[in-house]
DNA sequence: TTGTATGCGTTATCAG
DNA sequence: CTGATAACGCATACAA
């Protein structure tokens, strides 16, 4: 491979000259510059990214760490990334499937010299510390975390709010007792979701009785399972809001073998809007969270706040909103299109539209 | 932050010893480690990525090159990828969402000094030389390549035979006129598809009469418009097989529309297995591609070729296998339970425990 | 077993 | 406008 050195050579001019010249720099004669220009792409050079790291001491490139994560979410949030990384003309180094906090920060320090900061998304709580820890070697931002960190930015959905809107909706549809099937304890967005559901009874001055906070994992066996809890309920709720699509769709599922109907003996919400949710039947009222601009943010906040180190480092948190998508599971109060939601005009109209610039996938696979 | 002389320094020692202790160089007294080790923690000292790979010349990352993808095959992919590399103590320098040829190969270009090898996926039929461009620089495995490059390896899925698989059932079934719904022309995926169609066919003497191949790309969109030009072919087909999901889900609500039954009236196939298919009513008998698979292998691959570089350099070719996923849309001949798949015993055996394997989220978001 | 010295490919600081 | 040359942080051949 040709070296900077080589270029120098063939064009008859000194390394400086050919460094300048590919940084663009105004100091150098446009004749010289074309030489060089010719020399580089007669010797197929491209510059050394390792080289010019060390020379400048930075890399270029935002490292993201994420857990070992599946699905929708997870491959938006890192277009979503990726998308803002690459408008900065930055790269990307991911490293994901980390079971443990351990071993979250032995890959952080083995990046040193590699990047220039790190996203890093830890949505259990008992990371602080760790989390903490890598942020003195780098510039962090946190994505959705599980945790606060005093040092460093972080951009979140809003768990709380969504949660507070389903619950809000069901309240305005004429319900009275709510359940809701909980989510993983260590998780803090079920705990979010969780302390909507409650804000939202307690402002309408509804209770929660005994045994309607029901346990759950996230999963969709767990929402399967927790049916039978929830028909064992005396009295028994007329609504649930499961703290996610999985569950709300296990639910669904035992609701219908169980000859439960949805939405009229038991109305169910959930929370994601996961592409199933709108192909169950009866199609799910969730409540959307941008995964992609959850990635975005997180990366546009990295490069403020690391523009604005100069200035007082004052760690931010961004909050983005979440919009309650009104579907079928949750009937619809008195008219059946009191409040339509985009996806359920038809196929051939905006929803289709919707669906195909959402999910176009122009490779088999 | 400390550098490899600080350690040095601290330790009473030389950098070349503090070097080799960080490489567990066995030629280093036990007690000159220890000292060193200690001199490292207390200083928090970790080597510096950049100067390592401009030392070694290598990186110790491989790079990865992707379209713009959505969806679950590719962070499926990426989950692969990233096991796999991590197996080998190597890091992933990821980048996405790229829209065409040429600035696929402009970013391959910046990447030298940073990475060792690339795993690309270019889809369409187009890239070939872009590909064999950037094979100059870096050895290349192709992932599900939309064409083959002379000099690089690749892995991609059997989509010819999954086609094969499952237009062979429908013909087991007892149809006799199938149609198909194509996908995209540049696609070398629908390409095979195509041809594994076409090939089960003519191997079971069947024909495919006048406008049985009905075009389509892909999206949800052209599956449900690809159901008005079906019903009005005549004779009618009994069967279709759309050249992927979305298609097939597509075209599915249009029949459901038109008050088409499926299977009865017309039987529906699919191909990639995305999560939907198994919650689409009729569940959808479809092909299974693996797609953590696909990006696992692709890297072994690498690392093999990469150490039999030695050896002679002969591009292999794996294919990976698909499998036919009988769900209900394509009914199932004499008995409901003929071949019933795993996915069907009902919610809480086997078939939620895969569910949850696949789908679990841990992460609200 | 340890230290010295050189090179890796760039950038950047000075002189010209 | 251009050219030497000293960093950048580490690995390693060679010497001791």
């Amino acid at each position: 491979m040709a070296t900077i050195k080589d270029v120098a050579r063939a064009a008859g001019v000194s390394v400086a000259t050919v460094s300048r010249v590919f940084q663009g720099s105004p100091l150098v004669a446009s004749a010289t510059a074309r030489q060089v220009q010719r020399a580089a792409v007669c010797l197929d050079y491209s510059p050394n990214g390792a080289a010019q790291s060390l020379s400048t001491r930075n890399a270029r490139t935002l490292g993201v760490l994420l857990p070992d994560l599946h699905g929708e979410f997870f491959s938006e949030a890192i277009r979503g990334i990726d998308h803002a990384v690459r408008a900065e003309r930055f790269q990307v180094l991911l490293s994901s499937s980390h079971a443990d906090a351990r071993e979250m920060i032995s890959v952080a320090r083995s990046l040193r010299g590699r990047i220039d900061g790190l996203i890093v998304m830890a949505p259990d709580a008992g990371s602080a510390r760790v989390i903490e820890d890598i942020a003195r070697y780098f510039p962090v931002v946190l994505l959705n975390p599980g945790v606060r960190a005093k040092s460093c930015c972080a951009v979140s959905i809003a768990n709380s709010d969504g949660a507070h809107q389903v619950v809000r909706h069901l309240i305005e549809l004429g319900h009275e007792r709510i359940a809701i099937v909980r989510g993983p304890s260590g998780n803090v967005d079920a705990k979010e979701r969780l302390r909507g559901f409650r804000k939202a009874l307690r402002k309408a001055g509804l209770g929660v009785p005994r045994g309607f906070e029901i346990s759950g994992d996230f999963t969709q066996r767990s929402g399967y399972e927790s049916a039978q809890t929830l028909l064992g309920l005396r009295p028994r709720p007329t609504a649930v809001f499961a703290s996610n699509d999985y569950m709300a769709i296990g639910l669904m599922s035992a609701l219908s073998e169980a000859g439960v109907r949805v939405p009229e003996e038991l109305a169910v919400a959930g929370f994601d809007d996961i592409p199933l949710a709108q192909y169950v039947r009866p199609p799910l009222t969730t409540v959307r969270a941008n995964a992609y601009e959850l990635g975005e943010r997180a990366v546009r906040m990295w490069f403020d706040s690391a523009r604005a180190r100069i200035a007082r480092k004052v760690p931010r948190h961004e909050v983005l909103p979440a919009a309650l998508v009104v579907r079928s599971s949750c009937g619809s109060g008195n008219g059946a299109a009191l409040r339509p939601s985009l996806e359920e005009a038809g196929p051939p109209a905006r929803a289709v539209n919707q669906i195909e610039r959402e999910r176009r996938r122009p490779l088999g696979g």
